[in-house]
DNA sequence: CGCATTATGAGTTGCAGG
DNA sequence: CCTGCAACTCATAATGCG
């Protein structure tokens, strides 16, 4: 996808002077802005007038978390007054659209919302319900969370979120509300962002050439003609100019890498990217177009990290990296891993012909080669003597290359044991196994995690900064990836909130967990999207705040692996990272309004 | 139903060579 | 500048078996 941006192109008019919009208060920024709570508007109170008791209350209640009075009683006018909830959610929904990048330090949420509900001695209870599993989500102050959820239809919660989402995003690519409003008019409410965006560029490539008649453009992008759209994306890559695209470093060692360290590399972040908290985001660096930059866009325009991991392993694991840490004094894992095939399976070398040149495998992934294609490959080599002929050589490297397949015998390949993976990410051994996980299971779980070592390297600068140890947020934590990592530098965890969707990963945590005699607590949850404003404030108000959030969001629909729904950051299972972005710009805002 | 097995390309990038 | 080619990729869904 490449998305429309509206910075350095004069002759596109991306925001038009006589735009309405909300933040009409506030200059007209051309600078693409981020959607976030941070930048909120905080409106100069006006007296409400005519206002039940209750009501006044409940707007005193949001005002005092910063909205602006004329926001909030648009919100409750909008869902009602007993429906907190929707309420904050709105109010969330109309801030991120609020673009105000000046005014990003005015994050004035109230610290001590009714403190005397909050300060009850959570840790305990919860401490309690994790041994009753999977009642986990649930079981968290359930006369408050319960009741709202049942009284709010969930079909009308997701729909409401997800056309904000797509409105917010599409704010946040630059396009006016205008032209977002009118994109999701004409080409519906269901339709992707991707649809959208091409709508945009398409009806202003129309209007500055003035070929096209709205007919024909509406018919273009309903999806008949290919061609055109292709042709007509292209014109607007022109138009745009692609010199503010994030393109991947060749060679892939982002800020360094223990061999190439980068000495006197030094980089600036941005004023609303600073912590508290520090931050560490991750995802593929091979995503589709577009796909980063409205991830660096979301995360305060950081500029990503792009890191192949074959230089802390010896498999290669192309990702990139978010996040506001230093970058000085940065160290590696000791013992320091096998870097090539051959130190990390001496056992394969006596059969490993001289005719296949690999010393790197490619991409630890969910699937593993079949031994129908392994036995295909013996007996293809078996009709030779000697090396075979070039043919059957090309043939046979390549199918290795692309199922990461070793030589076990004479001419006899074989996928890796799912152990074998467990040490070329940096997992202790056996970290995946027993527990009554299936070995499908292990190498689904194993494919989708991060490489201890790199993302070690990268955090190794919070052991200086935090010698006593560490609170940790971790969404989608997998098998504990960040964990092991924080585990392994000698950091200790004081405290972690996992929160992980899946069961079998969720018991691997805690087992290893228990394995290694941690002094913390380990908190865990099932759901990012129902982690919202009142459990971020009450855990915050119990443990102190969190050092360290750090999430790698769902790749599926990036990955380039997925034959089927490969569908960009709006797909089913990517788009969680609007999550991680919503509960970190969350968390930021909390932290904040403790100083 | 759980688990294992298998088949299923496209999108993107880099590079060599016109 | 362009074109062709090689390389690579945190996956999904259908099927069969016990």
């Amino acid at each position: 996808m490449q998305d429309g941006n509206g910075s350095g192109s004069e002759s596109l008019d991306w925001n038009t002077d006589d735009e309405v919009d909300i933040r009409s208060e506030t200059e007209t920024s051309s600078h693409p802005t981020l959607p976030t709570l941070s930048g909120a508007i905080i409106g100069n109170g006006e007296a409400s007038t005519s206002n039940s008791a209750s009501r006044t209350m409940l707007i005193a209640h949001f005002v005092g978390m910063g909205f602006s009075d004329k926001l909030v009683s648009k919100a409750i006018d909008e869902n009602g007054e007993g429906d907190t909830e929707s309420i904050l959610n709105t109010l969330l929904t109309y801030s991120s659209l609020e673009n105000s990048p000046e005014d990003e330090e005015q994050c004035n949420i109230n610290s001590e919302p009714s403190s005397s509900d909050f300060n009850e001695t959570f840790v305990d209870d919860y401490n309690d319900n994790f041994l009753d599993e999977d009642s986990d989500a649930d079981s968290w102050g359930e006369n408050e969370v319960e009741v709202k959820i049942k009284t709010e239809p969930d079909s009308a919660l997701a729909t409401l979120s997800e056309k904000d989402n797509k409105l917010l995003a599409l704010a946040s690519m630059g396009y006016t509300r205008e032209e977002a409003s009118t994109a999701m008019e004409r080409c519906g409410q269901e339709a992707s962002i991707l649809v959208l965006t091409d709508f945009i560029c398409a009806a202003q490539v129309a209007r500055e050439q003035d070929c096209y008649l709205p007919e024909e453009t509406k018919r273009i992008y309903n999806g008949s003609n290919p061609m055109k759209k292709r042709k007509l994306i292209e014109m607007c890559k022109k138009k745009v100019g692609a010199e503010d695209t994030i393109r991947l470093p060749n060679p892939m060692i982002g800020f360094g890498v223990p061999s190439q360290p980068l000495e006197d590399f030094r980089r600036s972040l941005p004023e609303a990217a600073k912590g508290p908290p520090y931050f560490y985001y991750e995802n593929v660096a091979l995503a589709p177009k577009g796909v980063w930059d409205t991830i660096s866009r979301f995360l305060y325009e950081i500029e990503p990290e792009f890191v192949d991991s074959k230089y802390f392993s010896a498999t290669a694991r192309k990702r990139g990296y978010v996040h506001n840490l230093p970058i000085k004094n940065r160290f590696p894992l000791i013992p320091l891993p096998p870097l090539t095939i051959h130190q990390a399976f001496p056992l394969t070398r006596k059969w490993w012909p001289a005719w296949d040149p690999r010393d790197k495998l490619n991409c630890i992934q969910t699937a593993i080669g079949s031994a129908k294609l392994t036995e295909r490959i013996r007996s293809a080599l078996e009709r030779y003597d000697n090396d075979p002929p070039e043919s059957v050589q090309k043939f046979v490297i390549e199918q290795c290359r692309k199922w990461n397949l070793v030589w076990v015998g004479r001419n006899k390949v074989a996928p890796l044991e799912p152990d074998e993976v467990e040490m070329l990410l940096g997992f202790p051994k056996n970290h995946t196994r027993g527990g009554g996980i299936s070995r499908t299971d292990r190498y689904k779980s194993l494919g989708n995690s991060f490489q201890v070592d790199t993302v070690a390297y990268h955090l190794s600068v919070l052991k200086d900064i935090f010698p006593n140890g560490i609170n940790m947020l971790s969404l989608f934590s997998g098998i504990g990836g960040a964990e092991v990592a924080l585990h392994r530098l000698g950091i200790k965890l004081k405290n972690v909130v996992s929160i992980e969707k899946s069961k079998v990963n969720r018991d691997i945590v805690r087992s290893w967990w228990e394995q290694t005699n941690q002094t913390g607590n380990l908190i865990d949850f099932d759901d990012v999207q129902q982690f919202d404003v009142d459990r971020v404030v009450q855990i915050i108000n119990n443990i102190g705040g969190f050092d360290l959030v750090v999430g790698g969001s769902p790749c599926n629909n990036l990955a380039g692996s997925n034959r089927v729904s490969r569908d960009g950051l709006e797909g089913k299972e990517s788009a969680l990272f609007y999550d991680y972005f919503r509960i970190l710009d969350l968390v930021k805002c909390v932290m904040r309004s403790r100083e």
